[in-house]
DNA sequence: TATGCACAAATTGTATACACTGCTGCCGTG
DNA sequence: CACGGCAGCAGTGTATACAATTTGTGCATA
């Protein structure tokens, strides 16, 4: 039976120790956890973050719930409003789209690269992934493919070697993780996924950088197009 | 005679009013003219930021000033080292190139779709401001050209309509302008920046996608170019 | 002279107290 | 009954006080 994907939990989970440093303020640990409960779907879009209940749960004053809130604000998860409190961002249907676009080009702009500088090692590691995926679709396991899929990406973060390149598409992932999540579940797209990174592999091992690019802009805006009526009923 | 160049000014300029909305907070302002003379170069990479001198110089306490530290470091303009205090951001120049080239991107998307959708409206616009650029190349006038230029891409930002898009390249611009300011000065670059100008509007009026986003692309690339010697230095 | 340790000073992280704003609900009036 | 104003409250913005940590200085020692 497939893992129930994550929104459907009930408790938060912890957030996936990052760094780790052993200086970490608490101001940063909160901001992990928020983000990590956004980002999974346990905190829903629109959703006033009240400062003295977030600070009781969390054990500290406002103050650094204050400052994680600031650090969230920047990037995107949550909106501050004034004095009337902050609520976690709830992006119109037309600009998740938008995001998307820019993903999508993003993701193609590390596909490109990575057809430049692809090494055999990572090569190596694409193809693994892609089996462990396709191993995860005949499983129907919904969350492995999730995680797994995210691996993939990464890999080709990893071979595209721009290091600030990969840290923004990271970031605009994580933002769009909350409605992606959704589409992991349409058994259809389990197939096209599979389809779509062998079409992007095999572009990135020809070193076919116009191939790469479009291929996984595709990719991209396909998932997209999946998505299109969903965000909608989001709103 | 041309009017200096900001960084050579010796007292900071206030922040371009922004928004200036009636309820904006102190922490706001502070960021909002904290970033300013970072962009604008008053604030050099790497400085450190002390709380408590900036608290005394805006006249509030440390406490606003923290957040804006906050906001501005989810924005990547400034740096958190824990206890050890906040630095202006100075990113390594391998750091630096990896931001042009995601800029290049952003902005050859934004060139894509203003193809795809502008007005003769905003074909207008786009032709008076680069006939005003001229002007200033003309005149010599470095300042002049530097606000023009940016009210060139602008133009094709507002053409692109897709204002997600749109914000992470002003975003990207502004934290690559203490750099990009510079090579303004360089007096070939007026000329070849004309040029450059004149293809992607070609580009973008005959509706050809694919040649708006690569010229667009080449255009930040050769900008890129043209400063790596200079980056360089700035390490 | 160079190195290591200890203590002091400076600076940030956090908690708490107070000030101010926006909202809610009630009441009076038309 | 509908509408507008006023008071009270809930909640954020700011200031201040205190705790914790880093850094710099000086001295002793090899």
């Amino acid at each position: 039976m497939p893992r129930s994907v994550s929104p459907a939990s009930l408790t938060p989970t912890p957030a996936p120790l990052g760094p780790d440093q052993p200086t970490m303020t608490h101001a940063e640990k909160i901001r992990d956890q928020l983000e990590h409960e956004i980002a999974s779907g346990h905190l829903i879009p629109g959703v006033r973050l009240d400062e003295s209940e977030i600070a009781d749960r969390f054990g500290v004053s406002r103050t650094p719930v204050r400052e994680a809130f600031r650090l969230l604000a920047a990037n995107e998860m949550v909106e501050l409003k004034g004095r009337m409190g902050a609520t976690v961002r709830k992006p119109s249907a037309q600009t998740v789209i938008e995001m998307f676009q820019v993903m999508a080009e993003l993701e193609g702009l590390c596909a490109r690269l990575a057809a430049r500088r692809v090494t055999p090692e990572l090569r190596m590691r694409m193809e693994r992934t892609h089996a462990q995926l396709v191993d995860a679709s005949r499983k129907s396991d919904v969350d492995g493919f999730y995680d797994i899929n995210q691996t993939f990406h990464e890999t080709i973060y990893e071979a595209a070697s721009n290091h600030y390149l990969a840290e923004q598409t990271r970031r605009l992932r994580n933002k769009t993780a909350a409605y992606r999540r959704r589409v992991t579940f349409q058994p259809n797209r389990f197939a096209s996924t599979l389809d779509e990174h062998s079409r992007v592999m095999e572009a990135i091992f020809s070193h076919n950088e116009e191939a790469a690019h479009s291929t996984m802009r595709d990719h991209v805006n396909l998932l997209s197009d999946d998505m299109r009526d969903f965000i909608a009923s989001f709103q």
